[in-house]
DNA sequence: TTGAATGAAAA
DNA sequence: TTTTCATTCAA
């Protein structure tokens, strides 16, 4: 750490309307529950409790077409392996890429994808990524939930004989702004 | 098996 | 601090 927080680049926005805010329309439909194993005098009341998790409003996951759900990589890997709990972008990605915005219509290279995905959660408003990492959180807790005793435990060993990555093929300044073209138009696209 | 992004967590 | 790996699927 030290002293560079300075991670906040252009992000002026004198004039930025905000959005004007659905209000939560959550009513009791999801009421807090305890869990069952949790006793009332554990219970450590949080700072701020985020119970609401609302859907985004710039890149909502589509409605239709999403029940079917793959097993990613089922190969390797024993069924005994517990996969990381995804993070914030991880989700927004998956949920990109299955909505179908811009994928595999128009490009068909997850590398160029994940760039743009990229780019375009770069231009997100801040609001909109606290959804996601929200998001992100419930699915923690969820994941520690189904295994409690789970641990991240990263393989020193693992980039073979630490050879040169050779690059497969660097996407062209050209190209790369014309990604930054697409999302910037994706999000402002996206704006109420 | 790799690439390409971001972020959480381990070493 | 650096590295691993979570998602995703065409090469």
């Amino acid at each position: 750490m030290g002293a560079d927080e300075a991670r906040d680049p252009g992000n002026p926005s004198p004039m930025t309307p905000i959005l004007t805010w659905a209000v939560p329309v959550e009513p009791a439909s999801q009421s807090i529950a305890f869990a069952p194993n949790m006793t009332p005098g554990t219970f450590i009341d949080p700072p701020l409790a985020i119970e609401a998790v609302f859907e985004p409003i710039l890149f909502p996951s589509s409605p239709s077409e999403s029940s079917v759900r793959r097993p990613a990589h089922s190969k390797k890997r024993g069924e005994d392996h517990i996969p990381r709990p995804p993070n914030a972008f991880i989700l927004f990605r998956s949920s990109f890429i299955k909505s179908q915005h811009v994928s595999t219509d128009v490009e068909t290279n997850h590398s160029t994808l994940s760039k743009i995905i990229g780019l375009t959660w770069q231009n997100m408003p801040h609001d909109e990524r606290q959804i996601w990492h929200a998001k992100a959180k419930k699915a923690l807790e969820e994941h520690r939930k189904k295994w409690p005793q789970y641990a991240f435990r990263p393989s020193h060993g693992k980039t073979k004989g630490a050879a040169e990555k050779r690059k497969v093929r660097e996407v062209e300044p050209k190209d790369m702004k014309r990604c930054a073209k697409i999302a910037e138009l994706l999000v402002e696209g996206s704006r109420p």
